[in-house]
DNA sequence: ATGCATAATTATGAATTCAAAACCCACTCC
DNA sequence: GGAGTGGGTTTTGAATTCATAATTATGCAT
C-alpha cells in the first residue's frame, strides 16, 4: 500500500513533527492524481474509482473528493452529477485550441523578453538553454528541459497570471496522446527554432522572438497532428 | 436564515424532487461565494469564517470546503494551511498584468471573428452591441451587456479554452475595486471603442479589430489605474 | 506592569457515518 | 424473446464526528 497519508496523518498512524513545508493532504492527493493521469495509469474518459484509490492510499474520500474537485477546475477530470469523476479526454479540436493559446501567450512572453528583461534574465534563458543542448539524445530529459525554458521564459516576462494559465494549459496538453516531441526528427527541429529564438532575443528583436515562437507552436502542433 | 441547502437538501430537511438540472451543493456554494465577493460582502484580505457561513446558509462545512477549493484554484481565495480560507487581495500591478492577458485573448478573438466568422455570428454580435448601446444610462445594466458582448465574441471566436480562462480573468478582474467603467465619461468612450470594433468586424478587417481591441483594453486600463 | 509558560478555547483537516440516487440483475409478463 | 419491474448492491453527496494545530486567555515570576 502506497501510504500517502503517512505524510500528513492524523487519525490512525502518528507521524514525525512532518515537512518544513506542510501542506494539506488533498494538495498532495490532487498532484498524485496529476501524475497518475499524465502517466495514463488513469486513461482519458475513464471513471475514477473514490474507494479504490482511497484503500490504495490508505485515505479518506475527504482529501480525494476535494483533490478531484481542484483536478476538476483545471480541466484535468470532469464532473458528472452522482455519477463521479472522469479522466477528461481532450479532442484533436482541443489540442489545436490550446496550441493556439500558448503560442499567443508565449509569443507574447518572448516579445516581452527580448524587449524589456534585464541582462541576468536573459543569461538564465541562455543558461537553461544550453542545458536544452545538451538533452538532445534523451527524449524525457529533454522534454523536462524544454518545459523549464518555457516557463522560465514566462518567469521573466514577470506576469504571474499569464505563467498560471499557460501552467493549467499545459497540464491540459499532457492528456494528449500524440505529443509532438515524440516524432521522428522533431526535437532536432525544435532545438534549431529554440535556437533561433535565443538569438532573437539576445539581439532584442521582439517582433522577430513574437514570430519564432509562434512558428515554434504552428510547427508543434503540425507535428502532434 | 438563507436556506442554501433546501434545493439539494437532504440529511434533515426533505424536499421536492428537486430541478431539472440538478447540480452539486458545492457548485451552488461556490456561485454563492464569487457572488458576496464581488459584492464585497466579504472584502479582500478578509478571512472567511467556514463555521458561521455554514450556519448561515444552513449547510454542513464539506460543501463548503469543496467549494473553496474550487475558487481557490479561481485565484478568488488563498488558503493558508491550518489557517483558512483568505479572500485574495489583486495589487495594482495584478491588474495591469491581467488587463494584459485579457487584451491579448480578446483581440486575437476579435480578429478571429473578423475574420472568419459566419454572418450569423456577425448577427449576433451587432445585436448584441446595439443591446449595449441602449444601456448608456444605467451603469449596472451597461456592465452586464457589455460583460455578455465581450463573452460572445469569444464564443464565436471558437475557442473554448480561451473563453474559459477568460472568464476566470474577468472573475479576478472583479475583485479590483476601481473598475473602469465607473470613471465619468469613460462609459461614453467605451461605446465609442466598441462602435469602432464593430465596424472592423463587420467589414472583416481581423487587423482593425485586433488593434481596435487592444486600445480598448488600454482605456480601460488607464481608466482603471 | 511586562514577559513567559501553560491551560482553555476555537477552527481546521480529515475520517467516519448516513441517506438517497444510480446501477445491476434476476424475474415476470406480454 | 424482449421490454419492463422490483429488490438488493454499489457509489455518490453531504452531515457529523474526532484529533490536533493555532489562538487566546490565564497565571506566575521577575
Amino acid at each position: 500500500m502506497d501510504d500517502l497519508a503517512a505524510a500528513t496523518a492524523h487519525h490512525p498512524t502518528a507521524a514525525p513533527p512532518a515537512s518544513l513545508a506542510p501542506r494539506a493532504l488533498y494538495v498532495a492527493v490532487a498532484e498524485r492524481l496529476r501524475q497518475q493521469i499524465f502517466a495514463r495509469e488513469l486513461e482519458p474518459g475513464a471513471w475514477i474509482d473514490e474507494m479504490k484509490l482511497c484503500a490504495h492510499w490508505g485515505i479518506s474520500r475527504t482529501p480525494l473528493r476535494e483533490a478531484l474537485k481542484v483536478l476538476a477546475v483545471e480541466g484535468l477530470v470532469t464532473m458528472k452529477v452522482r455519477r463521479g469523476a472522469y479522466v477528461t479526454e481532450v479532442s484533436r479540436d482541443d489540442v489545436a485550441q490550446v496550441y493556439h493559446l500558448l503560442a499567443l501567450l508565449e509569443s507574447d512572453a518572448a516579445a516581452q523578453v527580448a524587449a524589456h528583461a534585464p541582462p541576468a534574465a536573459r543569461a538564465r534563458l541562455h543558461a537553461l538553454h544550453e542545458a536544452l543542448e545538451r538533452q538532445v539524445d534523451d527524449r524525457d530529459a529533454f522534454f523536462a528541459a524544454n518545459e523549464r525554458f518555457h516557463f522560465a521564459l514566462l518567469e521573466e516576462a514577470g506576469n504571474r497570471w499569464a505563467l498560471q494559465v499557460v501552467a493549467d494549459l499545459r497540464k491540459v496538453m499532457k492528456l494528449n496522446r500524440h505529443h509532438s516531441l515524440f516524432r521522428q526528427g522533431r526535437l532536432a527541429d525544435s532545438l534549431a527554432e529554440h535556437r533561433a529564438m535565443m538569438r532573437a532575443i539576445a539581439e532584442g528583436n521582439a517582433q522577430a522572438a513574437r514570430d519564432l515562437m509562434q512558428a515554434h507552436f504552428a510547427r508543434g502542433l503540425e507535428a502532434a497532428a
